[in-house]
DNA sequence: AATCATCCCAACCGCAAGCAC
DNA sequence: AGTGCTTGCGGTTGGGATGAT
């Protein structure tokens, strides 16, 4: 590309990477891992920084990468949780096996976000806090304010926790769960602390948050991944490593993913949302769940 | 067939958080 | 506690692909 160099090291390689050079980093990685990044190049004979080998091979090279086009339930769920999370896209992707928070955030950019000024418009009658770009956009200075980031911050804690819950039901099997992501959120734990929050009108620290070892978002996505991995509730979960690392969505029929056991945890009778993805312009009817959902939002905040 | 316009996505940069010393 | 280094994240850019004229 023509931006000027990521390191400032004369003779550090840029812009697309050759076949070779990406043989020779998957090769160099499975062998000894990524360790430290910075001195992974040299290690591995690579003539790029650090970084661009460390987005590279998140972005492209991970043998669990799904490549190809979005699932409506994919697209879904990345409206939820970036009316939920805003451009939060790590923590967007990491509720999305196989997909990174680039290939999210372009086609967020690039497909859905065209779409949803739609959505915004027809949110915005009741919601006028709503924006396309950021999310739910909450008024500063706000009691709710404070609640909602608070709200947020449990609920990100909460992922990852709600995965082994998930998981446990799953194998109790368990039919039994909520039609909305969110609204089992609402009624787990955290939902329950939020909303005792709220009774109350003080702030409380979420006792997630309290007892927890990290609240980087990165860990509950790690977590998430042993949990699936272990109960067999991911995609790749039944699969030996091998069959994980070559897994090859169904991409052309446009179902893939729907069979996973992660899709069973979203609500795949989502039909108003579906309908919406697929909805010629002016066509916007019922928003469904996306907006069922920002109603428990607001209802619970106003 | 050639040119121009638009779209898509891989890759880059800057910043901030986490960690080690 | 302060400092420097590493890593991860989000915003942005530009080249290639594709479509329109």
């Amino acid at each position: 590309m023509g931006k000027a160099p990521c390191c400032d090291k004369h003779g550090v390689r840029r812009g697309a990477w050759t076949p070779e050079e990406d043989e020779a980093l998957v090769e160099y990685i499975k062998k000894h891992g990524h360790g430290s990044w910075r001195t992974l190049p040299k290690q591995a004979g690579l003539l790029r920084c650090g970084k661009s080998c460390r987005l590279r091979w998140i972005n492209y090279l991970r043998p669990d990468i799904k490549r190809g086009q979005f699932t409506t339930e994919e697209e879904s769920t990345i409206i939820q949780l970036h009316g939920m999370l805003g451009n939060r896209w790590a923590a967007i992707a990491s509720q999305l096996p196989g997909r990174t928070d680039n290939e999210i955030k372009n086609y967020w950019n690039t497909q859905l976000k065209k779409r949803l000024p739609r959505l915004g418009h027809s949110l915005g009658a009741q919601h006028p806090s709503f924006s396309p770009d950021h999310g739910v956009v909450l008024k500063s200075e706000s009691p709710s304010t404070r609640h909602m980031v608070q709200w947020e911050s449990a609920r990100v804690e909460a992922e990852a926790r709600l995965s082994m819950e998930s998981a446990l039901l799953n194998s109790w099997s368990t039919n039994e769960t909520y039609p909305d992501y969110f609204l089992q959120l609402w009624h787990s734990e955290v939902g329950q602390s939020f909303r005792m929050i709220k009774g109350k009108g003080e702030v409380c620290q979420s006792p997630i948050s309290q007892g927890s070892s990290s609240s980087k978002l990165e860990s509950c996505s790690d977590v998430s991944l042993q949990v699936k991995n272990n109960t067999g509730s991911s995609a790749f979960a039944n699969k030996s490593p091998e069959q994980a690392s070559s897994y090859k969505p169904k991409l052309e029929d446009g179902k893939t993913g729907s069979d996973s056991g992660y899709y069973e945890f979203l609500d795949t009778s989502d039909s108003a949302l579906n309908h919406f993805l697929d909805m010629p312009d002016g066509e916007i009817g019922s928003l469904g769940q996306t907006e069922s959902f920002l109603n428990t939002l607001y209802g619970s905040c106003d």
